[in-house]
DNA sequence: CCAATATACTGAGTCTAACTCACTATGAGT
DNA sequence: ACTCATAGTGAGTTAGACTCAGTATATTGG
């Protein structure tokens, strides 16, 4: 006999089913050219506005800056993100998109989106907005 | 200038934050004991109230039969799961859980739901039903 | 002003969770 | 009986995370 699921436990299986798939398709459409990760860092990089030091940026993903080293020297060898010495502490890097790095990142956004469209086409547009809305207080601190 | 999100975006990068985030916790509850994939094969066992056939059990997962092998071999080592033959078809195996994977599989419920409860106590009840109605719509091919 | 401590990044190595390709054993169809 | 399909696994790879240790630079307290 198989235990009940209680509502939370319900929803974090959904979640992780939903995302499991969608980073499937996300693969798929991405092609050869960018990771899941190498994507985040492009759209981190872009959301921000300018260039971060590679703490920040690690930061900014929820990653140890280690790890962030990596998937930037994996960017930067495709030439889509560039470093340059931080002029007020030669300790940090900045790192910034080059423009072939925003024109693939408009690329693959729009791949994405269109992933995500489909499958959000399943819902009106006003339960989008719920779903957005709770998902969003849900993510919040 | 950062380029504007749309909702399908916007509700990617959220799904993703909120499971990335869920899965940090999850791994640190669930400690040196059990991972997360380990975790999704004994709740699928246990879903299914039934030995389970290697290649079922890969395709209730979401995951290729060479995958499912491995984890299954973790499991065994760990005398969570075991293997029996297939009497039906010799190239068959039939995996379920022991009565040690039963019991620390409820215990691992528990921590999650615990987890996963102390995130959706940010939502009212009504909320949390509407967020998994919304999720089951979209998770639902 | 300089010694001690803290911070920024990276080299080396590990682990999970997936993948492909190729192989063996067995089953099924003509 | 031969051919083809299916079930599982060995071998090897990749992405995405981690830790620990090391080097270079900054900051601060005496």
């Amino acid at each position: 006999m198989p235990e009940a699921e209680d509502i939370a436990e319900q929803i974090a299986g959904l979640l992780d089913g939903i995302v499991r798939r969608q980073r499937r398709a996300s693969r798929e459409e991405f092609g050869e050219r960018v990771t899941h990760g190498q994507f985040r860092v492009l759209r981190t990089l872009d959301g921000a506005g300018a260039a971060l030091r590679l703490s920040e940026l690690a930061a900014r993903l929820g990653i140890v800056p280690r790890s962030a080293t990596s998937v930037v020297d994996d960017l930067e060898s495709a030439g889509l993100v560039a470093r340059t010495p931080d002029p007020s502490d030669r300790r940090a890097t900045l790192v910034d998109l080059t423009p072939a790095g925003r024109k693939i990142l408009s690329t693959l956004r729009e791949k994405r989106r269109a992933v995500m469209a489909e499958e959000l086409s399943r819902l009106t547009p006003e339960e989008q907005q719920t779903l957005a809305h709770l998902l969003t207080r849900l993510a919040t601190d």
